[in-house]
DNA sequence: AAACTTTGTTAGTCATCTTAACTAACTTAA
DNA sequence: TTAAGTTAGTTAAGATGACTAACAAAGTTT
């Protein structure tokens, strides 16, 4: 039992509603109450109602009015975007990436900044207090309309507890993360998976928007992938779905516990650049490393072009083990795999045609080294929603 | 608009509560009206009401006093599973299996009947017709009470359209098999893949009782999975999820559009068959292949251990795929894996531990032959929902 | 037999949606 | 210019379905 009068069930109905209508406020700016009640399939005055509400608690405005349709003009409604903001933050490698964003995730102000060596729990937590105390000066942000925050992190995150698990190379693991940046910060938090925020990312602001049941693939450092069914991010029993790196591709070898996983380990990044050192004449260290080999490939270079060849053969098992299982409606990939040209999706394309059934639209990402920062706005705004703080 | 009086949402509410009712009197058979408030969190008189409207339209029934607890005697209510009654119907081979069940999805009556050589639509339309016929005729059974059937076929099943693509083997591609069949008995159809079936089977009736995440794998003539996220079943963009036949496992060889996935191509019962002849004394047609190997490797036939090796190897791997995407807190291993033995099991476990970082729980599938035809039960209960037919 | 318990029902209240009818404000055509 | 038609928003009354409170029915306990 929830409250008095009415159950939990019927608090629910209004509940929806209210939520129906900011959510159509949301998509279409500047739209009327009868519009309003036309988009959710309420009658006008139910609309009226639940719409004054929300204006005397400050989630929507009134905005002037609209041309007259032949009749009296309409006063025009917007969701008031500014009226409370969410931080959104990632780790990944050396670096943290910080963002103040408004209900809509549009970024209003962004910094990255590297962090210290060597890094700790402690010195990581001071460095998110540090940027966003930065942030909040420069911007004049008031720290009071902050919702929350969410957070990015590489590895096997538990949401719900707040920690990581099974995150090699950071300082990260078994620590209740969550509770010491809440404390920190004096804010909500949640954490996320790196690879889940990036296809949170491009669901919302990139190439995936409109698109509900997707799948986004990254190779890079690792290798990993995010699954959004239904518009929801699927997160699996341990949340450890999506970790393709542990698929088995390529050779097997002598794999024991806590290793990086089979895939991984024959291709991403650090695997490719140990194969790649036999066909380069010399290696850019910092450069993209497929960029290298595809270049070398483009100016003649036999042995570089069948090294590309077996990077993106072997990719492509990935994909096809992906798509078999989960058969999305569209593929979105990102990481080193950017740099593989409308040459090498083609012979993707091309392979998966000829071994599964059911191939999905494939697309490159579309946000950059922006997409995990701008998920993990959404993610926060997800998981802290603005009705949640209504009344001051 | 829904109704009149109040809208579709709020129509909404009354129907989860009565849905709330229901399936708690599904689950706790012979409760009292106090008893189902307690459950529901609703209150007495609410369930007072809406149980007597379902005792007006059949589907409740009152069913005698329980024992006092210091009161008034409680009346005891049961869910009127004997109502209504669905059809399952499976075609696996060359044989139709087709049983009626009642809401509770208990087979009430069942046969197994084979098919006439050579199968096309127009006389396997005839044999559901004509074993429907005789299930009535033998059972008594009102066709008036029928809600529907669930159909399990072969290959990839478009539910919406109701028909098949992808269906090797089987005459069925591209018919509009629902409609026909429909036509036909003048019942609604709704199909399914097979082995989605199997899964549904096992969850609601299996080993899967309780677990709303679970993966179910089959490896016989095909290999295949079923996904259940939440408590239904997933079907991917084109309902092609699950179709793990077609991952990259094991020699690639010249695959061209058309053909049997490179997995199943590699690994299925077809394939060990072939790879069998060469360790195998002589080979039995008819009975289990995998058995067979056992065997001949536990009798000292190092051969027949190495062949088990590589089969159970190579399967693992299509295991870790699966879960490295999925996650799931249940895998099911059911058709011909059901033959490796507890050694074969714990050489899985083994290998899953050391490739892969969230290892689920494995179990054998519990339902023999029966789990599709359960499972098309299920389906047909779930599509077709006794609260439909309220009214005659 | 009086007091307590538990079950189920009745009566009245409340929240929230709906429709119907209104006012307000504008456009269009004779 | 004015009457008729349209569209937006509001008010009022009614419907629905939940709730609480109080009671009746039918037991058990002391």
């Amino acid at each position: 039992m929830i409250g008095r009068g009415q159950t939990g069930n019927a608090k629910l109905v209004k509940h929806i509603n209210r939520e129906g209508i900011l959510h159509q406020l949301k998509e279409n700016p500047r739209v009327s109450r009868a519009d309003l009640a036309k988009l959710t399939e309420l009658s006008r005055p139910c609309v009226s109602a639940l719409v004054d509400e929300m204006i005397v608690e400050g989630l929507i405005s009134e905005v002037g009015f609209g041309e007259s349709k032949g009749g009296r003009k309409p006063i025009l409604l917007e969701y008031n975007f500014q009226a409370y903001g969410v931080i959104g933050a990632v780790f990944e490698g050396s670096t943290l990436q910080l963002a103040i964003a408004n209900l809509k995730g549009e970024l209003l102000i962004q910094r990255t900044t590297c962090l210290p060596h060597p890094m700790n729990g402690e010195t990581a937590i001071q460095s998110i207090e540090q940027g966003l105390a930065a942030l909040l000066n420069e911007s004049g942000f008031d720290k009071a309309r902050l919702l929350g925050m969410g957070l990015g992190l590489p590895g096997i995150t538990q949401r719900s507890e707040g920690t990581v698990s099974y995150a090699p190379s950071t300082g990260w693991m078994g620590l209740p993360v969550r509770k010491e940046i809440e404390a920190a910060l004096g804010l909500p938090v949640v954490i996320e998976n790196d690879v889940n925020l990036m296809t949170l990312g491009e669901f919302h602001k990139g190439i995936g928007v409109g698109h509900s049941n997707l799948v986004y693939m990254y190779a890079g450092t690792g290798i990993g992938a995010g699954i959004m069914i239904d518009g929801q991010l699927y997160r699996g029993a341990k949340e450890a779905s999506g970790e393709i790196g542990y698929m088995v591709i390529g050779p097997v070898g002598n794999q024991t516990k806590g290793e990086y996983g089979v895939f991984e380990r024959n291709y991403s990044v650090r695997a490719i650049r140990e194969k790649a050192k036999a066909v380069l004449p010399s290696m850019d260290e910092e450069s993209s490393i497929v960029k290298q080999i595809v270049d070398q490939a483009k100016s003649g270079g036999e042995a570089a072009q069948t090294l590309l060849d077996d990077i993106c053969r072997h990719w492509t098992y990935g994909i096809a083990n992906l798509t078999s299982v989960m058969d999305p409606a569209l593929l979105i990939l990102s990481g080193e795999m950017l740099h593989i040209g409308d040459e090498g999706v083609h012979k993707i394309q091309q392979w998966l045609t000829d071994w599964v059934p059911s191939v999905p639209r494939i697309e490159m990402a579309s946000l950059g080294d922006q997409a995990g920062l701008i998920g993990a706005i959404h993610c926060a705004l997800e998981a802290f929603p603005s009705t949640s703080k209504q009344q001051r």
